[in-house]
DNA sequence: TTGAAAGCGCTAACAA
DNA sequence: TTGTTAGCGCTTTCAA
């Protein structure tokens, strides 16, 4: 006791209030205070009382770093999304993080890059907190990354995409469904002289095969494809545009991977005063805030980025306190807008 | 030793691995462990390698929480954002996010909300981490949460504006200063029919307060305003140009405090076939990726946002390793882009 | 260069 | 309902 009083403030401590301050000014044990504060109604109401009060005079903010290590829980989710400004993910990451925040729960953000070296460190970053969930935006691919995630034992929500092997839980919608959709959309439509395009990324691969398998399932013609790589930008489709006109001048219908692209073919085809959707059609993807109230307003294909974020917010925080997740893969489907522009 | 034996797994264990066991493996002591992972020039050759060998065999990830709480040195950092989905401040937060992974630290994503008790319970989680640093989007007014946060010690970078009483650091530009410029731009271009279309936002007023100064000063006329609230869609600049001229039917230069309800008063005068920039000028704000690609192409005020990042990041990590900052106020100043709208 | 001891601030487990 | 004890997994401190 009297050497309790004699160490008091060590030279290791990071000088902030502790628990067992707080305790002690409101003469209770440090479990007590920590009861009073996590789980209140485990207390009386009066040590409740005298707990709150010597809280609210000291300002005192809990260690959750000690706390989380104490309980194995870090009540930290991880996200891991890819790195691009203009993200069509922002929403989710959005909802995502409101959900975890309102259940108590801290995102951390982490940007994958195209670095085999870096996303590898950026694994062992995520792991090394020990964080309570893992969102993934896209699927993991299988490698090492994959492997480590698996034996972390993290739970893990893979997002944006449908496969029947997830790692451990998914929410997403099928991008061949979509590709086959637009196909059918189009071709009802009377357009018969198609072309893509599209940037490098493997989920706008999956749709544009589908769309191409259905075009050519129903007899359709050939399809060109512009490939604008990595650069999803406004200019790339302009300049993808151009592009077709020289190889397929008579083109009616275009297909894009992403709105930004669908915007480009339609700013080129308006300053060659083009008509829309008679001459030609454009058609994107992800519904972005804006492109309703465009002129031609964008005929695109609408995820609810919103509802994934939420989903997913449910299932990790469903995990992390042991509740069963009764189906752990969920299909949010898509649906096509149509507007002006097809 | 025996004891030791005994113990082994005890029930609380979060069952992964753990330095001690890795130690055993490369047959040194745990600290040792500890430093040829930390300071590995602290360490002989041969027992970095044993070391290095054991945590290559098990797959080894420090558990940096616990780490965290012996060192009192979370290497976390939070980041507030205010929750727009498409929002300029992007850019800004994934340059903070790549500068600190590159030096070892993580990002927390906090939303800054309108409802000031949710405002409280964002501090408090946020202090609650004990991270190294914060970062804000914006200035902290006074109140309450800006006492919490002084008192709580930890370094804070504001942004995105100027102050001379700023928490800590600060790394912005002057809205005034680009008010000013706006009105002697487009005065000196000939426009004298002036009109606003502004979000409700602080740092839209000072711009907006100063750019009227500017007009009224040199012997402009009056300037019509349309406040569009909150919501800083495209949908509302064209309401808002609808608005505008209804009241003021020649008006020749329409001002916007952000680039999306810019492109609003620029769709709705291409849908009515106004011509652009004679009839009706338009200047935005923010340099959204792809403006510059649009026809017309819009004329707006460019911010390094990844430059702030950049700035605060390394301003944070030198505050989290206790090196003095020379001048922690930094003004990273704006351009105008001059393009074909204005 | 290496290690033993003693915490960091909290909570699980058990006891009263 | 409250408290005691013993950690969580790591790093600081001090000694060898």
């Amino acid at each position: 006791m009297a050497e309790a009083e004699h160490v008091r403030k060590s030279r290791r401590s990071s000088g902030a209030l502790t628990l067992r301050e707080v305790a002690k000014l409101a003469g209770v044990a440090p479990i007590t205070a920590s009861r009073a504060l996590n789980t209140p109604n485990l207390v009386s109401p009066e040590v409740l009382k005298r707990v709150q009060d010597a809280v609210e005079r000291t300002g005192y903010v809990p260690n959750r770093i000690a706390g989380g290590l104490a309980s194995s829980r870090s009540r930290l989710i991880a996200a891991v999304v890819p790195s691009t400004v203009v993200s069509v993910f922002m929403g989710t990451i959005e909802s995502l993080n409101a959900s975890l925040f309102d259940a108590g729960y801290q995102l951390m953000l982490g940007q994958s890059s195209y670095s085999a070296q870096r996303e590898e460190m950026l694994l062992e970053a995520i792991i090394g907190r020990r964080p309570d969930g893992i969102f993934i935006t896209g699927l993991m691919p299988p490698g090492r990354g994959r492997t480590r995630l698996v034996s972390s034992g993290i739970p893990v929500v893979e997002s944006w995409d449908l496969t029947p092997t997830p790692i451990d839980m998914l929410v997403g919608f099928s991008h061949a469904a979509i590709g086959q959709d637009a196909a059918k959309y189009l071709l009802n439509k009377g357009y018969g002289r198609l072309a893509i395009v599209r940037a490098e990324d493997e989920r706008a691969n999956r749709r544009m095969t589908a769309f191409r398998e259905e075009i050519h399932g129903r007899g359709g013609g050939e399809i060109f494809e512009v490939n604008v790589g990595a650069e999803r930008s406004l200019k790339r489709g302009r300049e993808a545009l151009i592009e077709i006109l020289q190889i397929v001048p008579n083109v009616d219908a275009v297909f894009c991977s992403s709105d930004l692209l669908a915007l480009g073919v339609l700013t080129e085809a308006r300053a060659r005063r083009m008509a829309i959707p008679e001459e030609i059609a454009v058609m994107g993807f992800g519904d972005i805030p804006f492109v309703s109230d465009m002129v031609p307003s964008l005929t695109t294909v609408r995820i609810n980025g919103e509802q994934i974020g939420a989903v997913a917010a449910q299932f990790l925080i469903d995990r992390a306190e042991n509740r069963t997740i009764a189906n752990p893969i969920v299909n949010v489907g898509y649906s096509i807008i149509v507007r002006e522009s097809a």
